[in-house]
RNA sequence: GGAGAGAUGGCCGAGUGGUCGAAGGCGCACGCCUGGAAAGUGUGUGUACCCCACAAGGGUACCGAGGGUUCGAAUCCCUCUCUCUCCGCCA
């Protein structure tokens, strides 16, 4: 949620940055000048009015102790009278607080100057490309049939037992998973960042404070019968444990990562590009989420995309790093880098990470806040977050990159991990 | 799931209709004391919104959340949430 502070000190260029973001309805800016103003010119009323009771209802307690009640009684009917105006402004105050609400929320976050125009993924930026295409054999397969070749994943059995987009993995395939998640949050660790086990569920307020609601409200599981949520992304929980907290300048910054699997409704995106692990309902992926100081979070955000790089020149994956347009980007982030790793039998370049500045647009609605040494006083703070990483697509590059005639070679830092060096060779 | 108890400021803990934004203690900050420190001692110490110059000063709200009674509610009533204890069930 963008600060109401911000939007009134200078709504032209507010505008002009959210067109970037192809904003169609900017007019929303303003109707929220307009429903904010309304809500302070009835505040100061309501906020008087109260003022004339607290002040009555003093002098009503000393006029009967003294015993004048006459003169009390009368004070109190006049009390009476001011109430009657009071819940009425009151009503309506608060009406327009939350139709404010209401629309503020609407306004997604602002782009930063880097941000380019545009609307698809053709406007994205490429800003860096790494790594070689592999040279694969005559008939190279795709992931989804090595898969099944060498009994790594089933994805019918997945189907039985729940749905499409929830394989099964089993083998050297459920290893290779666990592999990943060590390697990762070995990796992350090792850069700083704490270990952390969140619920995998959420409520309503925590899916609302990071952006998922009302947003994405059709993308979550919802369980019902509680009013719960399955976390589309360890981004929830993580960022959450620090809502309503005013951290310690000396405190920052924060860094956390987390591994979860991730539940995603995917709604509307049946059909192409989903085959094998390219899009699923569950799947697996370590997060680090860094909470910073305004002043260094960009710093902060190159760091992450770094440590991204890292893992991907590790695992020896041939990847490009990509700035999301206006378009593309969503709707809590200002800068957003996509990696994408090549996944040479498929000939595609598939997201296997986003790493996003929010800026304080989360923090507003998570209250997150420090203490700003200089000022004394609360101010926002940033939130960063990336995936570190998401594990199917990883996987899928890993098998088709790395398929020989006669299986399938395992990247020598996960050796250690999987305690095997290759699939389909001896077994 | 059943029975009971409770939810107050960073923490502990008073407070059952008016003088309570809230005693007292701890913690913290600044000062005094000291060669330095401890002890002692003095002052201060929440958040949000609004007026105003984002100053001083002032107003309003906030004692788990939301409603209600009342001239006036932390205090009374209702609903909800959460925590604790006992029982049941259980990885």
């Amino acid at each position: 949620m963008l600060e109401l502070q911000v939007i009134r000190a200078n709504p032209g260029l507010i505008k002009e940055r959210l067109s970037v973001k192809n904003v169609a309805q900017l007019q929303l800016v303003d109707t929220i000048l307009e429903l904010d103003d309304r809500r302070k010119a009835l505040q100061q009323q309501v906020d008087s009015l109260l003022n004339q009771i607290n002040t009555l209802s003093k002098e009503v307690g000393d006029l009967f102790r003294s015993g004048k009640k006459e003169e009390a009684e009368a004070m109190r009917q006049q009390s009476s009278n001011i109430k009657e105006q009071v819940s009425a402004l009151e009503t309506e105050a608060k009406q327009t607080e939350t139709l404010l609400q209401e629309t503020l929320v609407q306004l997604p976050n602002l782009p930063n100057v880097l941000v380019p125009p545009g609307k698809t993924p053709d406007d994205n930026e490429v800003v860096a490309t790494h790594g070689e295409f592999p040279d694969l054999p005559m008939h190279a397969k795709p992931h989804w049939e090595l898969a099944v070749q060498y009994n790594l994943i089933n994805f019918e059995l997945g189907t039985k037992i729940t749905g499409a987009g929830f394989p099964v993995y089993s083998g050297k395939g459920a290893k290779l998973q666990r592999a990943l998640i060590n390697f990762f949050l070995n990796e992350a660790t090792a850069a700083g960042y704490t270990e952390t086990m969140p619920p995998h569920v959420v409520n309503e307020a925590s899916a609302y404070a990071t952006g998922q609601l009302p947003d994405k409200e059709g993308q979550m599981y919802h369980v019902g019968i509680d009013n719960f949520y399955l976390i589309p992304t360890a981004e929830v929980p993580l960022t959450n444990l620090f809502r309503d907290e005013i951290l310690k300048e000396e405190d920052l910054p924060v860094k956390i990562c987390g591994y979860t699997p991730c539940f995603r409704r995917e709604a509307g995106s049946y059909g192409k590009d989903v085959r094998g692990l390219n899009r699923l309902h569950q799947f697996d992926k370590v997060e680090i989420v860094q909470i910073q100081h305004p002043d260094a979070s960009y710093s902060t955000l190159n760091d992450m995309v770094q440590h991204v790089a890292g893992l991907l020149q590790k695992l020896q994956l041939p990847y490009r790093i990509v700035r999301l347009c206006g378009g593309d980007m969503s709707f809590a982030s200002a800068l957003t880098y996509d990696f994408e790793v090549y996944s040479a039998a498929q000939k595609r370049w598939l997201e296997v990470s986003s790493v996003s500045n929010f800026e304080t647009f989360q923090a507003n609605r998570l209250k997150l806040r420090f203490r700003d040494s200089q000022t004394k006083k609360n101010r926002l703070l940033h939130t960063l977050n990336g995936s570190a990483l998401a594990l199917p697509r990883i996987v899928a590059a890993l098998l088709e990159n790395n398929q020989t005639v006669n299986g399938i070679n395992i990247p020598a830092v996960l050796q250690p991990y999987t305690g095997f060096a290759t699939i389909g060779r001896e077994a």
